[in-house]
DNA sequence: TTGCAACCTCAAGTCGCCTTGAGGTCAAGT
DNA sequence: ACTTGACCTCAAGGCGACTTGAGGTTGCAA
């Protein structure tokens, strides 16, 4: 049988954060490397976490679905203590600015969800309604970053067929 | 003077396509590669893309950004003709499945965008109402793939401080 | 016809995010 | 005392998505 694992104290090995966060072990050190989360050593030199260590995991992943890198991640994470719970004000700045990447998140993929639908039932028999080759958004993308598609003049020589997208 | 390559019949140069698409010839190579676009060749061995590679690389761009990996495109791509431009069907097909993860993704935003409002103002003062620590979407994720964070029995052995998140 | 940018292939390198493995230590149950 | 599984470090490997570089060819135009 399993015993838990967690000191009387509360603190959690990283087999134990790893259960209960549903990060592997070998994850869990990479994030403390980064900064992520932080650990103290038993005497015997094994890593104990504090239980906020729980919270920064679960918004660790949930900040990479969001689409942030870690070390971006590890930026809003510095705001909060290392090894206490942090307070109101402390946990609301960090969820406040998380909060302004969702909306903006949502807002792109609403923009290209909205592209899209014009492309359906073929609203883009003509290249220039088409939003798929007119983003407006290059100012999210890191990186390379996307250029404007299509803004020559007419890209059409050939006549169009009706019902056909091209 | 840069002259326009592109032919007389509207194939596109590597190099054009590239402009167009705001994407770097190399990652074009490596698209045709992983067969996302295709291309025919000139006489000396030069790649010659449809116009319809302009949509198809456009697609990808959208789609990476939604959180695709290149090969699930490549298999949303599958359903397109490779050379001709896809008719309203064919296209429609292709885009109300990407319409779908779209809406997929955004309400996972929302929800996580919910939780964490739960959050502010601090209503995680008990860890069983927490929705960081209770994300029901496990289905979601792929890979390793989270696990319920915190279902434990009282996971609450010291006294909640008042204005404290834990 | 010559010059030069744009193209070709193929191998190797890069970056983020981890995982795997070797070789060794720690701690709890029998 | 011994065994076993969880833990430790450090180096290397892997994967997705490309980029870079070497060494060579093509194609347009002056």
């Amino acid at each position: 049988m399993l015993g838990v694992m967690t000191d009387r104290d509360g603190r959690l090995s990283i087999g134990e954060l790893a259960a209960r966060s549903g990060v592997a072990p070998s994850a869990l050190r990479y994030y403390e490397e980064l900064g992520l989360i932080h650990s103290e050593r038993t005497s015997g030199n094994q890593r104990r976490y504090p239980r906020t260590a729980l919270r920064r995991v679960a918004f660790v992943r949930a900040a990479q679905r969001v689409g942030l890198s870690l070390e971006e991640v590890r930026v809003a994470l510095d705001r909060l203590p290392a090894d206490r719970a942090p307070n109101a004000t402390e946990w609301n700045t960090v969820a406040r600015t998380w909060q302004r990447r969702i909306d903006d998140r949502i807002a792109e993929l609403e923009r290209l969800k909205e592209r899209l639908t014009g492309c359906i039932g073929c609203g883009c028999l003509s290249l220039r309604k088409c939003g798929l080759y007119n983003p407006h958004d290059v100012a999210g993308t890191r990186g390379s970053g996307a250029r404007y598609l299509m803004e020559e003049t007419e890209p059409e020589p050939e006549p169009v067929e009706a019902g056909r997208c091209r």
